[in-house]
DNA sequence: CTCCAGGAACGAC
DNA sequence: GTCGTTCCTGGA
């Protein structure tokens, strides 16, 4: 295995509660990451990526450059510290912070992100990432990477281009409209990247223009995508979660949840969702991905 | 076999 | 504005 010639893997020294690649890669912020070796291979702004998890920090194999573009993707510069001692007098979200330390938000590429959550419409990871995996490896450029073969997210010409019986054949069923459609806006001169400087609620409505995307995948995408960090998507378990946690279990719709969110917990509002959505599911959900795993 | 998921769109009120 | 329905598919 090419990742025994040790000569091009990178070592990052951090402190081993810095990052969790684990949490980060797979609790559903992100659907293309695939075990190899110990580690996971990825696409980091369209080049292949190895990461892998070891006692002091994480190791790293990839192209030039690679050390700034991972910053970048996993966050590294943002105050993680500071922004979970802001919740020392919240209960549920200090047990969150410490339970699942290390886990950080992924600033994804923002189409990719994108078409990962259409496809995240009414579905599960799994599912996400097998319909993602299809749709790569039929139009995804393909790239040579340790010895084996990887496919990145399709363009959007790429999947403009698509006949739609040709989408639905990767099993993605009535998202193949909105993802076709999304692509054709794109090629067509939508921007995704002007977004990101625009305020948020700007840019949110810009994106729930493009069919298929309400206001959930928008935040998702803002969020994930487009570093609006005061994003605070609420899906189905969201809402679960913060009724039982913060509500009693009285009923709220998802849009009071999401603007609640967002001034209870302000800029870093994110971070609040994402440590909140997988310890509440991790609690509350028999099928968490973190379920008997800690 | 039936049932239901990590939403959005659309029409009816 | 809000409610009820429908939409593909895979796994329980």
């Amino acid at each position: 295995m090419i990742l025994e010639t040790q000569d091009s893997l990178s070592q990052v020294p951090i402190p081993p509660s810095f990052l969790r690649l684990d949490y980060t890669l797979k609790c559903g912020q992100v659907f293309r990451w695939e075990n190899l070796n110990g580690g996971y291979v990825g696409f980091v702004n369209f080049s292949p990526v190895y990461v892998r998890q070891e006692v002091n920090g994480f190791s790293l194999l990839g192209n030039a450059d690679r050390l700034s573009k991972v910053t970048s993707y996993f966050r590294l510069d943002d105050p993680l510290d500071d922004i979970t001692r802001a919740w020392k007098d919240d209960r549920i979200l200090s047990e969150a912070a410490k339970t699942f330390r290390g886990l950080r938000l992924i600033h994804q590429e923002a189409w990719s992100c994108l078409v990962g959550f259409v496809l995240s419409i009414m579905s599960n990871i799994p599912k996400i990432e097998t319909g993602l995996g299809k749709l790569a490896r039929h139009c995804g450029e393909r790239v040579r990477f340790l010895g084996s073969l990887f496919y990145a997210t399709p363009s959007p010409k790429a999947l403009s281009s698509l006949r739609e019986k040709t989408l639905r054949s990767f099993g993605i069923g009535f998202r193949a409209p909105y993802l076709k459609e999304c692509a054709r806006e794109v090629t067509r001169g939508f921007s995704l990247e002007e977004l990101a400087s625009l305020p948020y609620l700007e840019a949110k409505r810009a994106l729930m223009e493009l069919p298929g995307i309400g206001e959930k995948v928008a935040d998702c995408i803002l969020l994930h995508g487009l570093g609006h960090l005061e994003a605070f998507p609420v899906d189905v378990w969201m809402k679960r979660v913060l009724e039982h946690y913060y509500f009693k279990g009285e009923e709220k719709t998802e849009r009071y949840l999401s603007e609640w969110g967002r001034n209870k917990f302000g800029p870093w509002a994110g971070y609040a969702e994402l440590y909140l959505y997988t310890f509440g599911r991790w609690k509350l959900d028999p099928r968490s991905p973190f379920r008997g795993k800690r």
